[in-house]
DNA sequence: ACGGCATTTTGTAGCGCTACAATTTTGTAT
DNA sequence: ATACAAAATTGTAGCGCTACAAAATGCCGT
């Protein structure tokens, strides 16, 4: 019996470089820039890398280069799905060039998202996606190119920032009403900066056209519940308004609740827009007319600019609003003639 | 001035050694076996390290030890929520002793699990887990230690895995249903294998009860129009039905469109049950009973096993299910008396 | 055939860390 | 004090790759 044993440890590119009958460089050089190579080599290094069975170690790349193509993003909660979206447009975008996405949620603490981010750039991360309220001090030594999704406040000039254009998107909202024949709405508001938006951009619209409107929940909070009490006081306080957009779907689904226990009907009595195009927006049980972010074109957006930046090709910070789109179903419809 | 540049470069462990007035090598093991060394240069090294802001780098340790303090996790589909709740359990488990997750989602093509896996492992990830169904040779050449999470079929005996009990998950709503009096149930079932076994468990304690069982919809999709669809056909051929168990909450909303078409009330007239505790069972205005998977146990549990093998405490492979929860909201009762 | 230039290929020297054997220090028993 | 083992510390040699300068080769006109 021969007593070495057959060692199934992974080839390097040393094996490859004897297999290939050329120096460790020039494999190196094939990986990274094919073109500066002669045809011929090439073929022999591609074909021993085919035989052997060759993967670059990304660990000893990422310490040679100091480049690690990989883009840390993170996010502030695993609970708000809307990261999925932003994740699924990225990863369509990065990975065709090779790059890979590194997840961090910031856990409870102090300087939670500070602490996510430290993490990501101890693992030499070549760009950051910043999907959640970049607190201080976060963006601050920027050493590698950074972009901030999602958010649009307390976002430092010189930082990139990709994000959902909610003013537009309420201001779709407001015009598919407008459009149906409404003329008097009411708007389920709550905290936040999101909300704030959406609703600057329906009023804004609503205003303009010289439409009555009222809102409602302004600075509080936005959950199903909230919804429902917004929308209570809409319909007893202001029983001329024939359509309602709320902030999010799920507090539309709480006006639903609202508007049935009332005696009215949707969208013969009351039209009502959600926001978010949820999965609840979709159920063929609520059918609800709701507004898209389209985050899925802002991660694929964040992956470009981000790409851009790594490679040098942009000059500074990028700044872009995403138009949402507006998806209508069965929750709207041309106003009821009242009397 | 001075010509010298400050170089904002991180510091190394050659640092960190010099400012403690240590070796190098003294510096790595207060990194990876603090107790070896004596109190005072522990101590030294480790004001050096916080004075310096040193953070090891990640390659570097990778390449000099071959291992990385990573774990790759593969999922079939960013679109199937439940990893997130897995994803969840998982990092509550594996951020206290400093392991990361790489998540990657298996793009459409043939082998989509094994190139997946096969990225994963060229980052010298040091365990490995499937969230979803493992083809043929993803789990051959087991290089790291490897579980399978949330599936039950194709994995060999050779490999962990911990998964949702479907079974007990179906048999704790025929319980729940029968306590509440019910003896007429109808299910809706679908095509693959977690419904199957959900299907199995309602079944035998059904069976094993002697109560009378309809179902439907075995072998075909899952979706609302499906839950919508069996849900009528049982109303309508097998009228006496009292409740009706959905293979997951989505089937559980169709039913529910069905049930109310019928001019039939929940929970007065029929019980319903679903399965995945999602959103939509939590919301107001379902509020519909439903089996949670705790998929964050089985991240728990995932990532324990993994930890276990990865440090060489344990064994063989290990194999566990993690009983599910039911949870009681409005949409089961007491059956309403016949006639 | 030969200089001169562009293109292709190679050798050398790390990147920051760890493994492990070698060495020094410390503690204990005599 | 001295011998000896145990504990603490250090030096050396890589891990697999890339950067970059140096060397080799190819190509052109004359």
């Amino acid at each position: 019996m021969n007593p070495r044993i057959p060692q199934a440890r992974r080839p390097t590119i040393y094996d490859v470089a004897k297999s290939a009958g050329v120096s460790p460089s020039l494999v190196s050089l094939v990986l990274q820039n094919p073109d500066r190579v002669s045809d011929k080599r090439r073929e022999a290094v591609r074909n021993a890398i085919a035989e052997l069975g060759y993967r670059p170690s990304r660990a000893a790349t990422t310490l040679a280069s100091n480049r690690t193509k990989s883009i840390g993003l993170v996010i502030d909660d695993y609970r708000n799905l809307w990261f999925v979206d932003l994740l699924r447009g990225m990863e369509s975008v990065l990975t065709e060039p090779g790059f890979q996405v590194m997840l961090a949620d910031s856990r409870p603490g102090e300087n939670r998202i500070k602490d996510a981010a430290d993490g990501l750039l101890a693992m030499h991360v070549d760009g950051l996606v910043i999907a959640a309220e970049p607190g201080a001090g976060v963006l601050g030594g920027a050493v590698v190119p950074t972009v901030v999704a999602g958010w649009r406040h307390g976002v430092p000039a010189e930082v990139s920032l990709i994000t959902n254009d909610d003013d537009g998107g309420g201001a779709m909202a407001a015009d598919h009403l407008l459009r149906l024949g409404h003329r008097s709405l009411g708007h389920l508001s709550g905290s936040g900066g999101a909300a704030a938006h959406r609703r600057a951009g329906f009023q804004g619209r609503a205003r303009q056209a010289g439409m009555d409107l009222v809102v409602a929940g302004e600075g509080g909070g936005t959950s199903e519940e909230d919804g429902y009490a917004s929308a209570c006081w809409l319909l007893d306080h202001h029983p001329g308004i024939t359509a309602i957009f709320a902030a999010n779907d799920t507090m539309a689904l709480g006006a639903l609740g609202a508007i049935k226990s009332r005696g009215l009907a949707v969208p013969e009595d009351i039209s009502l827009v959600g926001y978010d195009n949820s999965s609840l927006a979709k159920s063929r049980f609520l059918e609800l007319t709701s507004v898209d972010n389209r985050s899925d074109l802002v991660g694929m957006e964040v992956a470009r600019v981000l790409l851009d930046r790594i490679q040098g090709h942009a000059p500074g910070p990028h700044r872009k609003l995403i138009d949402p789109a507006l998806v209508v179903r069965g929750t709207t419809a041309v106003p009821a003639v009242r009397h």
